[in-house]
DNA sequence: TCCCTCTTTTAGAATTATTCTAATTTAGTT
DNA sequence: AACTAAATTAGAATAATTCTAAAAGAGGGA
């Protein structure tokens, strides 16, 4: 079931199951929200917000989740990141668009020609606007 | 001289050329740094710290600069945009790398057809560590 | 050049997202 | 069941950023 999955999620990035990360991190799988701490917190009100913190950074440490803090809300939201993906933002209204069809293999080759780096990850936002707005 | 093309600049987005925006305008096109308000603040003491958030807002909305707040350190750091370009950071050591070769043409037209969004920007973060860490 | 007016700058206070502290609880192991 | 390192918690603290409202300045027009 789906809470064995979550253990073994966890487990495998070598974090204590405790019902407080499974909790957050099953909320994260579920929600395509890109909630921030706080939301998170209104939802799980059992948990403290200190808790809820301190398990987003771990979170985000061990690579289950991102941060986003590029909307303009000076708010830092999560995502869960199972599969790499690159993030659309609505600049009308600061909605985010989950999506995944592009290579990001000839940027990675890009990126290590440029620093001689071993590439890790990517963190990609593409800006857009309501294209039916009468000119 | 420098003076007169940055006046063009900020006149061109419909600002006052004050001579604080004239020298923070400045200081970021002549420096790598990717600096943080606190940063520019330090080397341009006399301007306050109110105006450098201030101006540094302003050349954000017109799209001269842009903000880079994915570092660990918490602050928002600044880069001057005069041609768009991708960034490379060494998590080894949070630097920065500025790059340009790679062509986001086929990245905007994939986030076209998924969002049906006129596509009006990006930012792009490529992750890295040294690639000669002894195994 | 000299006003005029709107914009910008400024010092300092306020806000608030996030971090820290130190005491308590708990997961996972023996 | 007992042990212990790790996790949780309430509440205080921090600090980056924003706000306020008063003073100064830019730029256009006379
Ligand atoms: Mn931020
Ligand atoms: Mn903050
Ligand atoms: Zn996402
Ligand atoms: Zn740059």
């Amino acid at each position: 079931m789906v809470d064995k999955t979550l253990r073994d999620i966890l487990q495998a990035h070598g974090l204590k199951a405790t019902f407080q990360r499974l909790s957050i991190l099953e909320y994260l799988m579920t929600h395509e929200t890109h909630p921030t701490a706080e939301m998170i917190h209104a939802d799980l009100s059992n948990i403290s917000l200190a808790t809820i913190y301190n398990t987003l950074d771990k979170l985000v440490d061990v690579g289950i989740i991102i941060v986003i803090d590029t909307l303009k809300d000076d708010k830092r939201h999560y995502d869960y990141y199972g599969e790499p993906h690159y993030h659309i933002i609505n600049s009308n209204t600061n909605e985010i668009i989950d999506a995944d069809n592009f290579d990001v293999a000839p940027l990675f080759e890009a990126a290590r020609q440029v620093s001689g780096l071993n590439i890790t990850g990517f963190h990609i936002e593409i800006y857009g606007v309501e294209a039916d707005q009468a000119k």
